[in-house]
DNA sequence: TGCTGGTATGTTAGCGATAACAAAAAAAGT
DNA sequence: ACTTTTTTTGTTATCGCTAACATACCAGCA
């Protein structure tokens, strides 16, 4: 009768994961003392602390957050947009933002939307589930009823990669059209005249659309007549696409003198199209890319491009998000607050 | 005396993020038929069902799912940790293994190691306290009490982009020394002798450190004297330390016929710098990769790699993985299992 | 009319942790 | 020795949801 008394909750204990209560009892303390001892900064007698750890180094216990989470109202969730995993620009601003969430404790819980607004509306309810304690979303196109989610989430909201001309609340970013412009300008400066622009062929990626917009405005600002506009690919545009659209860019305007590729990737397949077919890169035609991927610098000619920021724009939405969780949770307001990030042309060796 | 008593609640309820129970009451029920209500698959009556989404439409409403895990011990989270976001091979695996767990209801929470298992470790465990269904981890190298955690979680495992001798359970991946070896075999049979590895100087990337070893591997068993062998550059080494590094491997072994890059990237950056140099590729000096990045086979010459499914080694991981959780939800024992992934030496221009 | 078998909804009791308060123990001061 | 203060630990009551079981309801049939 004693020994089956003794033998039961053994087997029974050992079935599932241990749980605090196993850590505590094991350790001869409260729960309380237990979930004290696994955060920093409590108060705990480190004789309490040795005992307890032993307890769950012994147990393999792992702290249950979900748990945790559900009752202390902080879930330490960060919930990022980006429209592609595969993209190295997107790429760069996840690990800013990650890198900069290090040491808070938040963790980052990252969705791709592939560049279509339907499936972020569906990602962001997602990740709302999570109930986050901040989101970033990558520019500033939602469906309406993503950005009412958006809005009415209670949590600071940042769009990122783009100046939204209505933004929910903060924005890390900067002018894609007025970036694209500059390099039309440049371009310009440089003497060259008959300036063109590849680009894939839908709106989807919003950004590509407007750089395409301000290519369009700035060669309309300089009185030069035509634009000239290749659309070609599902954005966004392959290195392959980018070489398929230069040839037909110069099929259908042979004295074009310069190409700006909506990116680098498509600038990259643009160059070798053309080495490919002996059409010399400056001379006979000019390629300029977006982004500053590594490849722009390596490839030979090495290709001007736009320059972005792209760790700093998730490294900076990080800090903005740190400090509106922080404020919000002091019962500060935090006031809406617009980081415009800094771009510069590149000027290389294929303009 | 009444006034206040309604007053009090309907401020108090107000103030904060609407909970279930504000749906129920909305909507006339109890909480456990909203619950129904928002998964699919329970019976409710149509009319309960319409007059339910109201009430969440109404108060904007987005369902708990931490609260709701906790009480259903289903997270609905795969954990996945992989080198680096910002390579393109372990981009397209996260994405086949995101794909692969679209519509299971699985969420995939992402953490990168930057090569280093120190980090892996700590990233295991912080992966562990979200009680995910199951872990998929790049490489079979672990630090002692990393590969403690994994065992004792009680999930299934699954080590990736590698055949480790003693696996923890599940396997999908492929030998990088065996693909490696056959890259040297045949640039062998082109006729090369003198063939050279340039890799980087530590064996933080261990995939990178096995790719030699099978190169080291091959060279004696074709009874070619000597191996050579470039150590340059952090890995993983960048397209900049790839031109870096051949430049040093010119002039160390001036005799050198042909160069295997321990990736893509920087076999594209040794390519460049030959062409810079005017050192005819493969004329005199031959270039292989690894990963079959999109720029090997974009670049001018093209460049010879071995192609790696990376796409369905996440997808094939994904899909045993959703077996396994349901295997052992079922209470059948999942037998472990190895998925040996395709890799094929894709000849180019550049041999 | 009463009985069976299904469908639709409600009730109760946690899931595993933490906040907020309470109490006990130890240290410090007089 | 006896407060007072500080440090350490415990108790109780949730957090928001869902599993498991209980019950009400309805149609069909003998």
């Amino acid at each position: 009768m004693i020994l089956k008394k003794i033998k039961e909750p053994a087997i029974a204990i050992r079935s599932a994961a241990p749980t605090m209560i196993d850590v505590a009892t094991r350790a001869g303390v409260s729960t309380m003392t237990v979930s004290r001892a696994l955060r920093d900064g409590a108060s705990i007698a480190e004789a309490t602390r040795t005992r307890i750890m032993k307890a769950v180094e012994d147990l393999g216990y792992v702290l249950d957050q979900s748990a945790g989470s559900l009752s202390s109202k902080r879930t330490g969730f960060v919930a990022a947009l980006i429209p592609s995993i595969n993209n190295s620009n997107f790429a760069d601003t996840a690990r800013g933002l990650s890198d900069s969430l290090a040491g808070s404790g938040l963790q980052l819980l990252l969705g791709y939307t592939d560049y279509s607004v339907e499936k972020e509306e569906r990602l962001i309810e997602s990740m709302l589930r999570r109930r986050p304690e901040a989101i970033v979303v990558t520019g500033g196109s939602h469906t309406p009823r993503g950005r009412k989610l958006l809005a009415q989430a209670g949590i600071p909201v940042i769009e990122t990669w783009d100046l939204p001309k209505s933004p929910i609340r903060h924005v890390v970013g900067f002018s894609n059209a007025e970036a694209s412009a500059k390099l039309v300008r440049y371009l310009h400066g440089k003497g060259y005249r008959k300036i063109a622009f590849i680009g894939g062929t839908t709106n989807r990626d919003t950004r590509g659309a407007d750089r395409r917009a301000g290519y369009e405005h700035a060669v309309a600002a300089l009185g030069l007549k035509d634009s000239r506009v290749i659309s070609f690919g599902t954005p966004p545009i392959s290195m392959k696409q980018g070489g398929e659209a230069i040839a037909r860019l110069i099929e259908q305007w042979p004295e074009v003198e310069a190409a700006i590729c909506v990116s680098d990737l498509s600038a990259f397949g643009a160059l070798v199209e053309c080495q490919r077919r002996k059409w010399a890169v400056p001379k006979r035609i000019a390629i300029a890319g977006f982004g500053d991927f590594e490849i722009s610098s390596c490839s030979y000619p090495s290709i001007t491009t736009v320059g972005v920021h792209c760790y700093d724009i998730g490294n900076s939405a990080g800090e903005l998000l740190l400090r509106a969780i922080e404020g919000e949770r002091a019962g500060r307001s935090v006031p809406a607050e617009t980081i415009i990030t800094e771009y510069a042309v590149i000027p290389r060796e294929s303009t």
